[in-house]
DNA sequence: CGCCGTCAACCGAACGATCGTTTCAGGGTC
DNA sequence: GACCCTGAAACGATCGTTCGGTTGACGGCG
């Protein structure tokens, strides 16, 4: 996790100090956190904090960039890019809480942006652009009549991003059952959490 | 919305600044957001808006009651007490939807709180327990035989709770179609959103 | 009716604390 | 000695909060 190239003292990269960054910004939330809290978090003051990283949002954006690049190398996979819309949609679904198991505190860092700088209205922009993606995924697999009739596709498009995003709030790497969890959450976004009366 | 008792000037009462205040909160986080900016969006200058409430973490903690009455009163409702455990499981998530919709910005507020200070910790607590009466829910419906196996209970009630606070992400009241959403959730989270393969 | 004391409502200015960021004077290693 | 790294101290800005004073409508009184 450190020596950049093996060279001078232990130092810290730029990829340690992000990792530890974010990890704090999950916690604490991106504005309640100080620059004070991340150079403590990373062990130095906060003036050799700032000899490694430009400033509080370039981290930030260095975070969200991660975070949306794997979401995006999702809709570039052959699978996301033939076949039915609704195997398209499964697989996308599928790599979606991969890549958010992987990239845990980016993605969780991403979908908590609010929109107050002018970098998180950029990675709000691209996020919605992602679902929008989704949804018209969804849409077309709803008129080539691969889903059931009597699912509204803009309400059922935006109930499947939010089910898969808020995995993000309690998903913990490291526990049994995380291999499974991208196929469960497939087959129980088909399937129904509970059943019908 | 304004004159308390139609005595002196047009006056702010405490909960028409409340309103403003948890707008703002919502829409630049809780952390970002500055007395100016909500003494601004209320019409009066700083100091005239001390004059009515106490302080930046009381209106917090105000939000927040409101939004866990909300839905710990749903709890109390005769249909969340008795009957099989999946009829009071659907009832439950069906008025989750209406108090979500009904005080959508309390609510909302609730759902992003980090649990820096005090007043945030005591909500996540009692967030947690609300959550937590409808995992055992889950359980109960599931021990019962009344859902279909192969349903682990611990991860079909986190992505219950999931998709239906997910709502408050694009939820806004006005919109034709309001009306039918609970009803709506309830279906789509009994026969899944895509169907398996 | 007219006058006045009262008090809620409001504002301008300032409080100490903390924010993100910069400066500068060293240490460590080659 | 050159270079990278570190840390103590301080920068202006902004934070939540407080203080002192002005305004103006109301109730009581003559």
């Amino acid at each position: 996790m450190t020596a950049p190239t093996g060279r001078r003292r232990p130092a810290y990269d730029a990829a340690s100090l992000l990792t530890v960054a974010v990890a704090e910004f999950n916690t604490r939330g991106y504005d309640a956190t100080s620059m004070e809290d991340l150079s403590r978090a990373a062990g130095i003051t906060k003036s050799s904090f700032y000899h490694h990283v430009s400033g509080k949002e370039e981290l930030l954006k260095a975070a969200l960039t991660r975070a949306l690049d794997g979401l995006f190398g999702i809709l570039s996979e052959p699978e996301s890019l033939s076949g039915p819309a609704l195997d398209r949609l499964r697989h996308i679904i599928y790599r979606q809480v991969e890549v958010l198991q992987s990239e845990l505190p980016y993605v969780t860092l991403l979908l908590r942006v609010r929109g107050n700088t002018e970098t998180e209205r950029w990675a709000l922009a691209r996020r919605r652009a992602f679902d929008a993606s989704i949804a018209s995924l969804v849409a077309e697999a709803v008129a080539d009549g691969e889903v059931r009739a009597g699912v509204e596709p803009s309400l059922a498009a935006r109930l499947l991003s939010g089910t898969v995003n808020s995995i993000s709030e309690w998903y913990r790497p490291g526990r049994p059952g995380s291999d499974a969890l991208p196929g469960e959450v497939v087959r129980i976004v088909g399937e129904g959490i509970i059943p019908p009366a």
